[in-house]
DNA sequence: AAACTAGTTGCAAAGAGTTGCACAAACCAT
DNA sequence: ATGGTTTGTGCAACTCTTTGCAACTAGTTT
């Protein structure tokens, strides 16, 4: 795949560099298992180049959803998952009683995108939702 | 009103204290716009008794959601916004471009809240959703 | 190849929210 | 009223994430 071509066609594109630490954390990403955090991206590239800052993690994982190439999810962990756009887009149903995390695909959320594209002309961006609630066992 | 005798009974109902921090905390939700702050509460409460310690609202505003009592919703500010459950459930569209906030009434979310409970078994948590996305301004 | 300039980085500090723990106090029973 | 138990509070420390700023550098121009 020239997956990283296109991220890196993508960045100067629109003027954005290409640096050792992007390069890093754009490997780093695509190494680890979906769903990373930011601590996990951190600690993958700092043992490889110790001097890296977890501020440039961020910031990085900032301009990446920006361009589209990663989509974030908060699953109530208390941080931040992300997840490379094109591994494909779903959601997850996630109980709040137990945790139980049902994966979702992304076709369950298609009529609600386009009856808000309809009714109020808003482009929802619904790539990678996290719904809260109670599965079967816990809604009683 | 007696909507706080409601909470009260709600509270002790359920084995919960009625501390003065907590009906300080529940009057202050009250007498403040919908969609208050964490921040704003402990303000307005402090005003009146200064020793109170901010992590107490934040720990009552936890019970309170658990309780169904308010909702809160994330709007994307870096900081999370309460709303009383009683005054009506509504979501919210917020365009990512230009800060353009659409408010929505309940009944969007319902169908897609049955489909998870018919075909998922799940029961979802739809009473104060963001959904962020684009304006028709802003989707070009 | 040297200079330039705007985008980037590291650092440190701040903000929002959470957690463990010891002390305090609400509620129940006597 | 008094005492006991269990929940709740304040405090301080901590986690995750963001931000301002000065120094740095990738990519472009000369």
């Amino acid at each position: 795949m020239n997956q990283s071509r296109d991220i890196v066609s993508k960045l100067s594109e629109r003027g954005y560099r290409l640096t050792p630490q992007r390069m890093m954390i754009l490997s780093a990403i695509k190494n680890s298992n979906d769903h990373t955090s930011a601590e996990e991206i951190y600690t993958q590239v700092a043992a490889k180049y110790p001097h890296i800052n977890i501020s440039t993690v961020y910031r990085t994982l900032e301009l990446l959803k920006k361009l589209g190439l990663v989509t974030e999810t908060n699953l109530g962990e208390g941080r931040v998952r992300y997840h490379p756009a094109d591994k494909g887009h779903h959601h997850h149903l996630v109980c709040q009683e137990c945790g139980t995390i049902i994966d979702l695909d992304e076709s369950v959320l298609s009529s609600l995108k386009s009856a808000l594209l309809q009714e109020y002309k808003f482009s929802a961006d619904l790539r990678h939702l996290a719904i809260f609630g109670r599965c079967v066992k816990c809604s009683k």
